[in-house]
DNA sequence: TCTTTTTGTTTGACATGCCAATCAAATGTC
DNA sequence: GACATTTGATTGGCATGTCAAACAAAAAGA
């Protein structure tokens, strides 16, 4: 019913997990510190921005921060940036080893929804890939026959995803 | 580099996705036609607010009024609103007849990021969903396989999606 | 040491999107 | 016709997240 307003609702907002991921990235360099500009730069915002943004973060126990204004990750921060990181990074390679989306689209995609993605649904999509890695000669089969199938599917150019739902309701007849 | 800032940049807020996908909702019992309290109603806020995001929906062409202050979606509201539902159906059959999701969390996810799923991206996910319901025994075998793997993987319960990446670069070695 | 640059913070502004409260006009009811 | 309810719009408030501009303090260079 009112599923829709949970989107606010998560922990995480897309600035929120791209602050932490940048000071993650800074600070694979820096033994784990970064500084406000050096966020501000990796992000292309103004330090100022940063700085109302850290307080936050600060406050909900994302990031901690010392007497000389070094920022630095939380364990929980951590926790979180890692595993924002495997969600996009499992999402991404799932576009573009098996749907076959250009990657240009798949990073744009990926970094769209990566924190957005359930625990759950992170975890499945994991033993998926990790089922078409695994050395089944079933899988390599189904990856390259997909690719055939969508190569010669006479919709790939014009399909406009389904107008009207039809797809679904063939989905649903299915029932799989 | 900035990919992150394109999240901003999306045509659709999700806010404004379900104030279409509302109107829609309820015009399919009234001809089309919606007024602004059965869109407060059906999205769970005042009628105030629905008020106003309908200015914005207006000047930018997704929504029509008549003089009687009735609300109808423009024909390019209604492609965009059959879009966004075709691209959460299949992201939610995906999610629960594939990767085994429960329903209410693929109902949740699909949610989250049915507006943010580009063309191309949903359009290869429609062609995977249609390979895999073609009839196509491989396809058959394979959905059943991936149930026994999934039981089966010790990592099932355990995972947390990958801490530190190991299965990205696994992916990444494997090349697919 | 003196100057310049870099840095972090604060301020006022804007945009989105929600709320509660208020209001006028239209609609219903007696 | 008179009163009550429903409806759509407006207002002021709050929260997030961005900017530009101004500021003090620290760091770097001469």
């Amino acid at each position: 019913m009112q599923t829709w307003k949970e989107f606010e609702a998560n922990e995480l907002t897309h600035s929120a997990a791209h602050h932490l991921i940048a000071i993650y990235e800074v600070g694979l360099e820096y033994g784990g510190w970064a500084r406000v500009s050096d966020i501000a730069r990796e992000l292309g915002i103004t330090r100022g921005s940063v700085s109302i943004n850290l307080r936050a973060l600060k406050k909900r126990g994302w990031v901690d921060t010392d007497e000389h204004h070094m920022v630095k990750l939380s364990p929980k921060g951590l926790k979180a940036v890692q595993s924002v990181l495997a969600k996009k990074a499992v999402v991404k390679a799932f576009l573009t080893n098996v749907l076959n989306v250009p990657e240009p689209q798949a990073e744009i995609d990926s970094c769209k929804i990566e924190h957005l993605i359930s625990q759950p649904t992170g975890e499945q999509l994991v033993h998926f890939m990790r089922f078409l890695v695994s050395g089944d000669p079933l899988a390599k089969q189904v990856l390259a026959l997909f690719k055939d199938f969508h190569d010669q599917c006479p919709e790939s150019k014009t399909c406009e995803v389904c107008q009207g739902h039809c797809l679904i309701e063939e989905l649903q007849r299915a029932a799989l």
